[in-house]
DNA sequence: CCACATTAGTTTACCCCCTATACCAATTCA
DNA sequence: TGAATTGGTATAGGGGGTAAACTAATGTGG
């Protein structure tokens, strides 16, 4: 079991400083001076799977209501979303991805592959297939602990 | 190549919800109702290394000396750190962990623990002496990449 | 059919994080 | 000794988040 704890340990560490290398600015990646890591988020949903309305979005995102009502004032201020008219229910609303949108969220793609992809350089590539099978299981764990909240 | 860009987005995914669920307040982890993440990452570090400087620990914390101000602030207030005279350069100060604070640290390592321990349950022994192997790699990596700001 | 409860979204207040800038005090340097 | 540098703090402004109050639309039960 050890074994196992140092592997937590390092999991973390690991995450944490991955995480502070996505948010940290300017560096080379001028696309994050102007979107954050969350935004790119959930313009990557709206390019996903299309027009969305904040309550759902906040679901997918694990996150509060009024968190994505703010996100979403910020990316249509800079016109990276728009919202559309939704027949039905007149409380909810859709909103998606324009054009605009669609082009940083591509820079963000472009400079989040050429930040990380230094870290896996020297990786054997049966290592590569070992970390693909084990993130694989563990994105699930996260995913069913997230559906418990 | 496309296995190594498989590895790149469940990487950034996972670190990213990984980071998402350490933060999560409440849900059965009430330390992290008190506490930071980064708060606690200061303490841990003043436990190992002991008694140390503001601007010592915004190098080790890769963040701004005033980040690092203020969280000693907090912290002082709460009682975790204290400070302690220091012989020589009157500008310098050095803080070091207070009984308390090594209380707190110790409750935030067991509530890390528990939170993430779940998520390598169903891995093969073998895929966590890869994922260890991998790691400590990815790690030198990351740490490389910091000292080149 | 209308009053009451619920639901979707926004707003506000308050917390955390961070950076950059201005500022003070001590130290070093020319 | 006067000027530049260094360590630390405080403030302003912009990210992130939650919770609670509030509006408007939709359901529901008497």
């Amino acid at each position: 079991m050890d074994k196992l704890k140092e592997a937590i340990d390092l999991f973390n560490e690991v995450s944490f400083m991955a995480t502070e290398l996505f948010h940290k600015k300017g560096s080379a990646y001028d696309v994050f001076k102007e979107v954050s890591p969350q935004q790119v988020g959930l313009i990557k949903i709206l390019s996903l799977y299309g027009a969305s309305s904040p309550g759902h979005l906040a679901i997918v995102q694990q996150v509060h209501k009024s968190a994505i009502s703010n996100r979403l004032k910020k990316l249509h201020e800079k016109g990276w979303v728009e919202w559309v008219d939704s027949e039905g229910d007149k409380r909810t609303k859709l909103v998606q991805i324009t054009e605009d949108g669609e082009e940083i969220l591509k820079q963000a793609e472009e400079a989040i592959y050429d930040r990380f992809c230094g870290l896996f350089e020297h990786i054997k590539d049966e290592d590569v297939e070992a970390f693909i099978r084990i993130f694989t299981d563990v994105k699930e764990q996260l995913k069913k602990g997230e559906r418990e909240d």
